[in-house]
DNA sequence: ATCGGTGCCGACTGACCGGTCGGTCCACCC
DNA sequence: GGGTGGACCGACCGGTCAGTCGGCACCGAT
């Protein structure tokens, strides 16, 4: 009987573990995927991951407590560019789409998490990481206005889930907009980026 | 034993049993939904469930189909309203929020086939449906944009994605959305569509 | 009266699930 | 050398899963 609390224990195994659950997991979803899917690609045993993991949902909080690190790590990188209101905000968007893109296994893993009803009380860290970093973009619009450069008269917390939602919305469809006729964007993030913050800013540029 | 047969009793069980596995397939999910739950929740044998349906993958399908259904209606109806480019894109908008928040059943089912990578030909029945009403939308824009009252140097499905995602986003985050601080539309979907749409429509107002 | 068809169910099956157990291996310390 | 403890595994457990099967109750047609 081990406990793994410290953050890297000891063994490259454990490691590789948590690597292979955080595929499955995030391509399967928690209840399609099974351990000995998981022990088979970390190439280890099935009972090697009950020796490293106390059980199936502890294995999965530790893959979204890894995943929800890298997911707001980024924003803090991203919300510390620029210094202008409007191009802080447009920098964030733009960062934090490339960071959905080049890594959609934390992000499906993070909001699958954040979207799913039937677990209350075991993605309750996810939640509160999630919300931090969501009011501190909060913030950062927020300053935009004191200073002039946004609209005052539009809630801080509507424009902020509305660059998510462009973002979040995009990532998670990308596959399905690709086949659809009027989209030439579903493989440019960087246009798509683009053109959406022109709608926003534009949309909350003050007057 | 007393007979538990209701007057109508073909149609009627077959009928129970497609709303008890919405319920359950758009709350738990494809693989965590047991046909046993859906068999107890609809008042029948489990095996009657495989007297009506062959497989629980042809239960799901008549399931989408069925949201899918709803889901698309709605998309119509709601681009039969008003006839000014604007005003018919904010009516449509906010008709539409109205059908996530109401129906949220059939919005589930058919977001979650929609971004499941895992089952790539039997859920094409649903990505057709919702890429033909998505066209409509988009040609909805396109005519606000050639009529003068639209900017036409944005893609009009651009435009198009954005409102889905704001719609989605919120419909879908709502539960996480109301725990947060800076947050008090969580409640009042009309007044963050109307705030939504105040934004995007003097993002994309003709100058 | 009886026969075939149908709606329905209890009991069952093989497969697979998450999780446990006894035991092997090996680095490290005395 | 002998002992200790953690990493690791094969075999196994009880339980649940999707799906099957044989039969019961009820029907209109013969």
């Amino acid at each position: 009987m081990t406990n793994p609390s410290p953050p890297k224990p000891c063994a490259a195994a454990a490691h590789r573990v948590l690597r292979a659950a955080a595929e499955i997991f995030s391509s399967l979803g928690y209840d399609a995927a099974s351990i000995s899917a998981i022990a088979q690609r970390a190439g280890v045993s099935k009972a090697n991951i009950f020796h490293h993991f106390k059980s199936k949902a502890a294995l999965y909080q530790e893959v979204l407590k890894n995943a929800c690190r890298s997911f707001t790590d980024a924003i803090d990188a991203a919300s510390r560019l620029e210094d202008d209101g409007a191009g802080r905000l447009n920098a964030y968007a733009r960062q934090r789409l490339c960071d959905y893109i080049e890594d959609p296994m934390s992000s499906r893993l993070v909001l699958r998490a954040l979207t799913s009803d039937c677990a209350e009380s075991d993605i309750q860290p996810v939640r509160d990481d999630f919300a931090a970093s969501f009011h501190r973009l909060v913030e950062l619009i927020r300053t935009g206005q004191t200073a002039g450069q946004l609209r005052a008269d539009v809630n801080p917390a509507l424009i902020a889930v509305l660059v998510n939602a462009g973002n979040v919305f995009y990532a998670q469809t990308r596959p399905l907009l690709r086949h659809f006729e009027d989209i030439d964007f579903a493989d440019d993030p960087h246009r798509y980026s683009a053109q959406m913050m022109d709608i926003l800013l534009h949309g909350i540029a003050a007057r």
